[in-house]
DNA sequence: TATCCTTACGGAATTCGTAAGCATG
DNA sequence: CATGCTTACGAATTCCGTAAGGATA
């Protein structure tokens, strides 16, 4: 057993067992990953993957079993690399953030800048993608934090840590009709063709149960994936829109004006995700406590440490 | 970073860091043992070891922090290997058992017995040890699962599940003139001289607490790692032996009379100790809930995987 | 001086990539 | 017939054990 067998396996996997793909992605030949792969069944003596004819399409049931070990002893791998690090480089190194754009855009620029000050030598990382990207890149390991509002609590692997509770607020240009009501109620709101986000972005679940649960239909008349093209098209006229409350900055959206939503739609909450038993650098646990105060290095170690299911005080 | 490095680096710790000895374990050259590590070192970039001179002699604060993920990695090819077994060969492998003497006498014959028919291939492979060294094989791989009454809670690689309660009770000669009296108390019991079990084993605790939350310090004349042992000197009227209830068989020991003391000294709880994160074959969970009933398969799954501090139900 | 680690060196084994072969959609 | 996996083979590399060297209790 070797690790280039190992992550022939893994990245099997990942690239949808076209072994081909796999040298590729690891910078070797084909028939190396092919042996690599053949090399480990035969020690374990069993197939790990189902072959038809000679391509191999899926995993049998001890590489489902099988494959989340793998994933753990590579991940292991890569603590050991930096626990190493840590020692030899303390304030070098990289941080790789995946985040939502809600989050990148208006949630994280203090933090980023903070640590950007504080820790000039660590090459910093900003994905951005959908929530259940975000997930992806935490569990392959490619970030080392994600944040988000959805997705990150329904992955065994990964852990979700409560940073802060958001609400939504209505979008409208000046002298819009909905700013002369003294309150803002749904049924008055599903009079205006109305922009918001996608399905499975930045609390749209709740809009859409906060609607549905009153019987109101709304004229979902655009929908994006974030606050700026949903701010853009308010602007130009095509409806009222929904969008995070954080998104809207007074001082820069000049020509257009906020209703406060929060009584109208559930409140969300936002959190950290990381990958269960991930050695992390001191410097990560520094962004999360300067992104989310309540993160302390202790809590997060011990989220980081817990089984799936179990319950981490803020955590849940 | 190969496996070679990883099993160096956890024998020299094992090894009390004698590359000497280290060598002679893995069947290899020393200088190997010594490349290994020192490759090791260089790829991680630190020192994992204090070197004294030319000699190691602990490990450093890295080494500290590595040490734990490189053993959970050797632990992984292990599970990984089991994992393959269990599809090739369902019925075959081998089942290592570590238990105090107390367990592997009296408690463990019935499921022993009742597993050998049920499993002719499975080798089983029985262990015995003080309840430290049974801690400290399932640590380090050398058994699968460990039965004692104390010590496994203690250490948190391990999952402590409970198995079954039991009393003391109290060994005399027929004739002896505690059985006269209607009901056994301290006191009485503490007119004679005591034979019982070495500390830190089966209960032992239990007894000394008894009599010192009573101000009475009895009289050990003889203390033994097992009941056998005490039941001999009882026998030949040294005093009077305080053993587990389940150690005295009526049938068998027809020179000796028992009198119950389980309202003298504290219930004991026996543990059954696994390693957490291991992979355990289908067999083992048979073993377990034939030897403990309430230890159902999923039961045991949970408690492998939960991390420590979690309560799994029964555990604690 | 015995123990224990390191360095040096040469042979053995392993590893890996290229080229050719073969099955499948 | 293009794609994708396997087999075959030779070169390069890596690995490992022996032997010699040096430090320490």
């Amino acid at each position: 057993m070797n690790f280039q067998q190992l992550r022939s396996i893994r990245e099997a996997v990942r690239q949808k067992f076209n072994l081909t793909d796999v040298a590729r992605a690891l910078h070797t030949s084909q028939p190396g990953v092919s042996r690599q792969i053949r090399e480990l069944e035969d020690e374990l003596g069993v197939d790990l993957f189902v072959r038809e004819g000679k391509r191999l399409t899926s995993l049998t049931e001890v590489g489902v079993l099988v494959v989340p070990i793998v994933e753990k002893m590579l991940n292991d791998a890569d603590n050991l690399r930096r626990a190493g690090q840590e020692f030899t480089q303390k304030t070098r190194g990289r941080l790789s953030i995946a985040a939502t754009h809600s989050q990148a855009r208006y949630a994280l620029p203090g933090a980023v800048k903070d640590f950007r000050r504080r820790y000039p030598h660590v090459a910093l990382n900003l994905h951005q993608g959908s929530p259940d990207q975000v997930a992806g890149m935490l569990i392959s390991g490619e970030a080392d934090i994600g944040i988000a509002t959805e997705a990150l609590s329904l992955h065994d692997s990964l852990v979700a840590l409560p940073c802060y509770r958001w609400t939504h607020s209505v979008i409208v240009t000046p002298g819009h009709p909905l700013l002369a009501w003294p309150t803002l109620t749904l049924e008055r709101l599903s009079e205006h063709p109305i922009i918001t986000y996608n399905e499975g972005f930045t609390g749209r679940l709740h809009i859409d149960r906060a609607f549905a649960k009153q019987g109101i239909t709304p004229d979902l008349v655009l929908t994006a994936m974030d606050a700026d093209v949903i701010k853009t098209y308010v602007e130009l006229g095509l409806g009222v829109g929904i969008v995070a409350s954080i998104a809207f900055d007074e001082a820069r959206d000049q020509n257009l004006r906020a209703i406060d939503a929060g009584h109208l739609f559930a409140v969300n909450l936002t959190k950290l995700g990381i990958r269960r038993g991930s050695f992390l650098r001191g410097y990560v646990y520094d962004f999360i406590e300067t992104f989310a105060s309540p993160l302390k290095r202790e809590l997060v170690e011990r989220a980081v440490a817990s089984a799936p299911g179990e319950c981490v005080e803020l955590d849940c």
